[in-house]
Parts: structure tokens; sequence; C-alpha cells
DNA sequence: GGGCGTGATGTTACGTTATTACATCACGCG
DNA sequence: CGCGTGATGTAATAACGTAACATCACGCCC
């Protein structure tokens, strides 16, 4: 059910754009989230220079399900499967460890289903959802 | 399971201070997320006059159980219950209508249930939850 | 080849959201 | 009074995100 999200490289649809491809990796190589510009800052010396590039590539890669943005950060990761988006509830949940920053993204068809029902019932049209836990890891609260 | 946000007035405790009733009063007379400049615009009338004000009363009504933050559009709303963080599963979510902008809040025991036994079995001590929903709601889809 | 459309890029400037730092005020309490 | 604590006021700045516009690369079709 849990998936972690530590050093996954997938291999990258080739269509992707030199950018594209920059940031995706940046963020394959980080163990945290990452703001736009924190990618930026990272991507300087690869010849990026504007805030506008990386949120394009970022949109890019989050409608490809390459990327999610978590909004409780105002930050971004990539997928914990290649696939992520196309799993039978479609929605991601993540836990952010408040301590080491680190984040765990998972799935769970019960909830999936419950919110679709929901919104089924109100007869909301539901094109995306949310779902982000805060608290403390199970590693950063045992004091080692 | 549903409730709306059309004009409540919860009675506020008696011990918020007047920059808080300020905030919390903006908040229930509108009828949809306001940005925490958005209320500074409509408080500057009484006298407010820098972000901080707001972002300080907010984050205590937040506290309080009073407000909610929607991440997804770094905007607030106030609850839809006085008591909604006193709530069984003490999760609430939100949907939020891309095309009025009016959010339902709502709760799923069910959800909270299972997100809650998720950061049990890993080990992860649960602090707070986000659960926000995107789509078009019922009256936005049908064309009057 | 030449002309055109489409989508990615680069760049500047700007708008919006949130916080840091520090001074001040109000109040309770020994 | 003198002190601590918490709310307030204010200015400045940091962090996050977008608009507008010029340019480039490439495929397509005549």
């Amino acid at each position: 059910m849990a998936h972690s999200h530590d050093h996954h490289h997938h291999e990258a649809p080739p269509d992707l754009t030199r950018n594209q491809n920059l940031v995706l990796q940046t963020l394959n190589g980080a163990d945290a989230p990452l703001s736009a510009y924190d990618i930026l800052d990272r991507l300087r010396e690869d010849g990026l220079k504007a805030p506008l590039q990386v949120y394009r590539a970022l949109d890019r890669l989050i409608d490809a399900g390459l990327a999610h943005r978590l909004e409780s950060l105002s930050a971004f990761v990539c997928c914990a499967d290649a696939d992520c988006h196309k799993r039978a509830s479609g929605m991601a949940a993540f836990a952010i460890c408040s301590a080491c920053g680190r984040v765990d993204e998972f799935t769970d068809a019960e909830v999936g289903e419950r919110l679709a029902g929901w919104a089924d019932a109100q007869g909301f049209a539901l094109e995306r959802t949310t779902i982000e836990l805060r608290g403390v890891c199970r590693g950063c609260r045992q004091p080692a």
C-alpha cells in the first residue's frame, strides 16, 4: 500500500524536452520535496535562469503523471510510481514528515471510492483530489 | 454528511480579540474562500493595515477550530460547524468548485479511519490532514 | 524551397502570498 | 511600582507564481 520515494529512477518517456528532463531528474535525485526555486537554483549551472522555465516544465510533468505538487508545502515531488496517475483510485495521498521533510506517497482504494462516492452523490464532477497528511514519521519519532 | 458554507453565524467564543473577530466576521460574510489579502482589503476601513495582522488572526482562528486554510487555493474559509475540529474523524474535507469558487465542507468517518489506520500502521504520528477535491459543482454543471 | 502553424524557449517585469524583525501597548500579578 | 506575557503595529523583505512578449525549432503542405 505504501511506496517510498527514495531513489526511484523512472526511465522518462522519450518525448520530454530538455528542460522537462532536467527538472524531472532533479526531483528524482532529491530525497525531499523541492520548491520551484530550489529546482531553479540547482539548474542554474545547466542554463536555467527564470522561474517560469521551471514552472512550465513542472506543469507538463504533472500533466504527464510524472510529478506531483504538494499543496501544503508549495513544493514538488516525483511520483513514487511511473503510472501513479493511472491506478484504480487515481488519488495519491502523501504523508509529510514535519521533522525530516520526507514524503511517503500511497494510495487507498477505499478512500478513493468514498470520496468519489460523495462527489457522485452531490453531482460534483470530480477532477482532482489532494490528500496530504502532516505528522512525524516513525524514524523521526524514535530518538535513534 | 455535507454542510453548506452559506451564511453561518457562529457566535464567537468570547475570548477573541478585536482583530480576530473582524477576520472571523469577514469570513462568515463571504460566500467563497478569501485570501489573506482579500480579507485585509475588506478590513482597511476598520484600521487594519498590514498582512501580518490578518495572518496572525487567521492562525489563531485556525488553532481554535473556527477557520480552515484551503491549501490548494492559498485561501481561507470559516468552519461549516462551530465544532468541526472536534468531530469523530477530526478531518474535514472540502469540495471546491472551479467554476463558481464556492466550497462545501464535509466529513467522512470512513475516510478518516482509513487514513488514521494507515498512519498507525506506519508509525506515523498524524497531526493534521488536508483533503481537497477539485471539480465542478452540480449548480455549475446545469446550464440553469 | 518558401510560407505557415504550433509548441517550446528565453527574458523582463510584475503580482501575489507569507514571514522576519523590532518597537509598542495592555494587562495581570507579586 | 516593576516585571512578564501576549496582542498589536509597522516596515521591510522573502518566497511563490504569472503575464506579456519576442524568438526559435520543427513539421507540414503548397
